[in-house]
DNA sequence: TTTTTTGCACTGACTGGTCAGTGCAAAAAC
DNA sequence: GTTTTTGCACTGACCAGTCAGTGCAAAAAA
């Protein structure tokens, strides 16, 4: 029996409520953290029954492993744009870098609560999602290894530099003075942030402007 | 056999308790998050009866809080004891953040629990240590912040950088790196990751070696 | 056309289990 | 003699997950 769905076979209506549920969510866990919120939290914030909290995810950790995939599809997809756009304008790698940099703000003040949830669950061992966030985690920090890598191939930084553990210093860098920036000072603008940052890493990283 | 009391007054006893009690807290809060973590696990772990928890502690929140006081305690310790040392030995202010990022990585390699803990807890919000959590950062932050501004002020750095968020940035590069360094390449040593971050911040904060 | 059937999406009361915190008497340590 | 710890039974709130049932619109049958 022939029944209406969309082309790509979800139906919108299950989709726009697995994205209420999404939203509710990660705002949420991202304030009480995991364990602490309830999914009877997560439906009532969604306004739907808690029953279909269960009918469209397995479970509550399911629904977070989900939560998790989505949001950092959001966020390679806008690193990985910030860097082809700056290579087809002509940019350096280290422009490229520090578009990225800009990115990733840009990225965190828009969906601060699922950089806060990301940020308290990764470095957790013993969790059943543990794997997905690995996962994730690789995705993201890739494409900052990867402009690194050609920065390094085309002489604009030494080879003398960590590829892996600078990624991963950078990420930490971005991170920190955003979530600092969003929790402690969020007056201030976008713009402010991002030139401190790129300061910071003037001479070396970044070039100089 | 020896009587000894503390000079501080606590019973030696009492303490012992408490301080196998942080420990087990510790890890297992680390790992699975406050939330998830049974006090009946704590006591378990720690050797303890689960009605010592409570003699000694009015609540598991309260337990949760003395324990990131006297953490980040140590940390501060830790920083300003770095920063001091390098005056002593004539160093400038550079070499004093240069050494503090050795300290910070030194500490974050003999707690590596508290530090993911640390960073689970910090952003959140709507949690009842939150206020203990603020002060708590402001103390280790600060700390950095001193050493920036003398640096600004002796002319090793420029006065355009943003003191408080520069030292945000700094925290996080370490923070995250170290972190990851713990989780995903532990067999690194702590000079390789301490040379790849000096490396970073070449030029304009770390001055060449 | 009108009636009946089918399947999807959702509902919310209910259940079985878990866990923070209590109370207390006896033991151990000091 | 006092402080600290133990062992253990108990309570009551809370919560993940279940399930029988509802509303609805499209499809099939009449």
């Amino acid at each position: 029996m022939e029944r209406s769905s969309t082309p790509s076979g979800g139906s919108t209506r299950r989709e726009a409520t697995r994205q209420k549920l999404y939203e509710a969510a990660v705002t949420l866990i991202a304030e009480q953290g995991f364990s602490a919120t309830t999914v009877d939290e997560i439906a009532e914030r969604a306004g739907v029954a808690k029953g279909t909290v269960y009918y469209n995810f397995a479970s509550k950790s399911v629904l977070f492993e989900e939560l998790l995939r989505h949001g950092v599809e959001l966020l390679t997809a806008s690193l990985r744009e910030a860097a082809e756009r700056t290579d087809r304008d002509g940019g350096t790698k280290v422009d490229a870098l520090d578009a990225m940099i800009r990115a990733g703000l840009v990225f965190i003040s828009r969906y601060p609560a699922f950089t806060q949830l990301y940020v308290a669950e990764l470095w957790r061992t013993n969790r059943t999602w543990q794997s997905t966030l690995m996962v994730v985690r690789q995705q993201a920090v890739a494409v900052v290894e990867g402009v690194l890598r050609e920065a390094v191939a085309g002489g604009e930084l030494s080879d003398e530099i960590d590829i892996p553990l600078t990624a991963a210093a950078l990420v930490g860098m971005v991170l920190v003075a955003a979530l600092d920036w969003q929790s402690f000072q969020p007056e201030r603008s976008l713009d402010d942030v991002h030139s401190a940052l790129s300061r910071l890493l003037q001479g070396r990283v970044s070039g100089n402007r």
